[in-house]
RNA sequence: AGUUUGAUAGUGUAACGGUAGCACCCCAGACUCUGACUCUGUUAGUCUAGGUUCGAAUCCUAGUCAAACUACCA
């Protein structure tokens, strides 16, 4: 509460109603996923402001499963979704599900029907729909609308007792076929499943519908401030409707604008099309949006609570862009991350004056970042690995790394200046050649010479290899979803592309699923939950920002 | 069509009747044993038209545009 920052309208309103003594106070936030898929990018900003909020406000934050539909959801679902918040670094306060709330929901619904605010209908699925009207027309009562509450509650009862089939019957909130709101239109509260359900196993064949449970749920727990996405703004009446009726504890719901990201899909629907059609690898493939494919790509979870908090929240449509995205996940790896070498696109590099069969070891810094990062040993020899793009035949003006006549440093060991390269049979450079000073050793430089350019490098003898799976965003358009056509059309077609065997320094075999390091000049990588001792595997979690390629392309 | 919500640099978000600011991106430069990081500077905005006011992004009126709603999903 006391830092500079200006309020956002959710933080408005809190402190509105800390001000005027509402709830006594208190601020009770609840985060309500349905367990039937995973977490994406959008839950865990929704994750960060409902957790985020309860804690700003010395408040509470509950996790509440809202597991009213036995057919979609699944065990393996609450698993996951309680393992993604907690590593984004948030705990529940209770962890409750709306199963549990079900003969809590039923006798709150006998209530009704005995206030004569609820009815059993005969009306099919068709029917009802048919009875609706349109948003200029207004809808038509069901002919089972004037039941007497007697033969209601009876029917209610045999619904509960699994006397009808699915379908049959379902129970309506009794409020105005008319209403402008289509929502008011007389929904439904329960309709008939015989469904085996994760929780209750078999104990309901009737299950209410998400805008009777969701606002009941709210109030049975006294959270305060309910807050959800923009499309449940036309709930609300209802919302309110339900808990005037009953008398109960008056939860408030609140809407905010989810947050969409360029150059991804954020539906549910979208990404279980491309898990199945198997555009990716899974749920967690590092090209999804999802919690545990960022994870796995590398993305740190105080990168993702960082980007949460700087995009903000408002009520407007927005796409925010991804770079703001990769920003926050640059800024963090850049503090936390030691860096290595590793050579992705080789091409040999001889020392012609280093003596054969010699070699240095160098004291390399992990992290210019961290004071205290330390070093690590980097073997130096006679040949070297160096990326094949560092070197020029015929460079362009400004290109400060190899070429015939150019000293660049090779990081952490000596300045070597370019002789030349030689050739295969197809004219394709073999090597590059160079001679070195030995008085510009690393650290105890006393050539006085000042270079331009540092590139890093592998020892060829002592280099290591790995798996690096070079990834880039998934699609190639920033708004598929918008775009003509089917979004699938849009998927990068580059957007993995891997290199089977790069060679890395020997500190990195040492590297264990999770870690995260920089590759110096290449990017930041996490070593894959695939990667084994045996078989390294690294995923490039982002890029670093390149000047020179920018150069290039404007030329 | 109706209802609801919204509209501020390319993107996201502030300014709550009194100097339109911040971050990302872009661009230019400095620094650099990472063409990274860091630092400096620059470009660029109130949907339109009226009105109220000494003064309007903010209040009022009308319009324009966008999104959501018409599931026995949540």
């Amino acid at each position: 509460m006391s830092d500079e920052r200006s309020l956002n309208f959710l933080e408005e309103i809190i402190e509105q109603d800390i001000a005027e003594g509402n709830n006594n106070g208190r601020v009770h936030t609840r985060f309500p996923p349905e367990p039937n898929g995973y977490l994406h990018i959008g839950h865990a900003t929704s994750i960060c402001l409902n957790f985020g909020l309860a804690k700003r406000y010395n408040g509470k934050c509950n996790l509440r499963f809202d597991d009213t539909n036995p057919v979609t959801e699944e065990t393996e679902y609450v698993e996951s979704i309680k393992n993604d918040i907690k590593w984004l670094g948030f705990q529940w306060d209770n962890e409750f599900y709306a199963s549990d709330y079900f003969q809590k929901l039923y006798d709150f619904a006998v209530e009704l029907i005995k206030k004569g605010l609820a009815y059993v209908d005969d009306l099919s699925a068709e029917e009802i729909a048919a009875t609706k009207g349109s948003t200029v027309a207004p809808g038509s009562d069901s002919p089972f609308r004037n039941r007497s509450i007697e033969e209601n509650l009876q029917l209610f009862e045999a619904m509960r007792d699994g006397k009808y089939r699915d379908g049959e019957k379902t129970l309506r909130a009794k409020i105005d076929m008319a209403h402008p709101n289509l929502l008011m239109r007389d929904p439904l509260m329960y309709r008939i499943k015989h469904e085996h359900h994760h929780r209750t196993g078999d104990k309901w064949c009737i299950y209410p519908m998400y805008d009777y449970a969701h606002g009941q749920s709210d109030s049975i727990e006294e959270i305060t401030h309910s807050i959800c996405t923009l499309e449940f703004i036309h709930h609300r009446p209802l919302y309110n409707w339900f808990i005037e009726q009953l008398g109960i504890f008056p939860s408030h719901q609140y809407e905010f604008a989810r947050r969409n990201l360029t150059y991804t899909v954020m539906s549910k629907r979208k990404l279980l099309q491309l898990v199945n059609e198997q555009h990716v690898a899974g749920w967690d493939d590092p090209r999804m949006p999802t919690v545990s494919g960022m994870r796995r790509r590398g993305y740190p979870a105080e990168a993702i609570r960082q980007f949460s908090d700087t995009i903000g929240i408002a009520k407007r449509e927005n796409i925010v862009d991804i770079s703001m995205l990769e920003f926050c996940v640059r800024e963090h790896l850049n503090k936390t991350t030691n860096r290595v070498m590793a050579v992705l696109d080789p091409v040999k590099l001889i020392i012609t004056n280093y003596p054969e069969g010699q070699e240095d070891i160098f004291e390399a810094e992990n992290n210019p970042e961290d004071p205290n990062g330390g070093t690590r040993p980097v073997p130096f020899s006679r040949e070297l690995w160096i990326e094949r793009e560092d070197f020029l035949e015929n460079p362009p003006k400004k290109f400060f790394r190899l070429a015939p006549g150019n000293i660049v440093r090779l990081k952490s060991a000596y300045i070597v200046k370019c002789e030349g390269c030689n050739k295969d049979a197809h004219g394709n450079i073999s090597e590059v050649l160079c001679t070195y000073l030995p008085e510009s050793k690393s650290g105890n430089d006393t050539s006085g010479l000042s270079v331009k350019g540092t590139i890093h490098w592998v020892s060829v003898p002592h280099a290591r290899t790995a798996e690096v799976r070079m990834y880039d965003r998934l699609f190639r358009v920033e708004d598929p979803s918008n775009e003509e056509g089917n979004f699938k059309d849009y998927i990068n077609p580059d957007s993995i592309n891997i290199l089977p065997s790069v060679y890395i320094e020997p500190e990195l075999a040492k590297a264990k699923p999770g870690d995260k390091v920089q590759f110096m000049r290449k990017g930041y990588f996490c070593a894959d939950t695939e990667s084994t001792a045996g078989k390294l595997i690294f995923n490039r979690t982002v890029t670093l920002k390149d000047a020179w390629a920018k150069e290039v392309r404007k030329s």
